[in-house]
DNA sequence: GTCTTATGCTACAGATTGTAACGCTACAAT
DNA sequence: ATTGTAGCGTTACAATCTGTAGCATAAGAC
């Protein structure tokens, strides 16, 4: 199976914690981006701008003002990105990818499988 | 659970590359490592430097030569690297990430609940 | 018309990455 | 002992990425 990847440019720490603060308030304006952070206005655009540039939110115009959001769910992104870590370290295989986590103590095999379960059912049913 | 995260530093592309290239001959001199890449061999021990600085690679002296290996296994940086995406996107939860793998066609319900019980059972007996 | 506010454009220093030249040292062959 | 050579360390440098921000400008408020 050959997992079309969209190499996505990954995010900054700074980028990271913007799109925390947009994941968490969709609709957000620069200025609220802003809401606590030391940071100058201009600086949290520029990284907003970045942001959208990497493909990670998008805005709309309100009035003269910009309203951010999401380009995709948190998921979404973790989804791609673990199509990246088992394409570059686990040779394209989920299985790798899966044993390596329970090799390493990412997750319990027994808890593994009870989420799969749980989680089939779901799609089952749906 | 509060997975303990060593923060590594991510392999950039050509690191990538010689990592692999590690990965697939352990005990590589620099110059092996070099094998057919049109580098010089000082592009390749920098290189090669600089994962060891990254903690993915150490080497070890043979007469006066060093000889290479990865310092973790392809699985183990696999597992880190989810780690860390469980905790920047998932809010910790291998949960939502198994979910969102699902939902985003990285991995069939199915597939996951068989991979999920093999693993479990091949963990149990031993 | 002037003031305020949000935007766009530009900048800039520090870190990372790809790439490599040079110089030094130990061993091999003369 | 002298010299060639292989392998290493040190240093460099341009391109890109990040964090940070100043400034000019345009549009609405009054």
């Amino acid at each position: 199976m050959f997992s079309r990847l969209k190499k996505r440019k990954p995010l900054s720490a700074l980028e990271q914690r913007l799109m925390d603060y947009v994941w968490a308030h969709p609709g957000s304006t620069a200025d609220q981006c802003r809401a606590g952070r030391a940071l100058k206005d201009s600086t949290i655009r520029t990284v907003l701008r970045r942001l959208e540039e990497k493909g990670y939110a998008t805005h709309t115009v309100q009035g003269r003002t910009y309203v951010y959001r999401a380009a995709q769910g948190r998921q979404n992104v973790a989804a791609d990105a673990v199509r990246n870590i088992v394409d570059r370290l686990c040779g394209g295989s989920v299985e790798q990818l899966l044993v390596g986590m329970v090799d390493n103590d990412v997750i319990d095999p027994g808890e593994l499988e009870q989420l799969a379960r749980k989680i089939a059912l779901r799609k089952e049913g749906k």
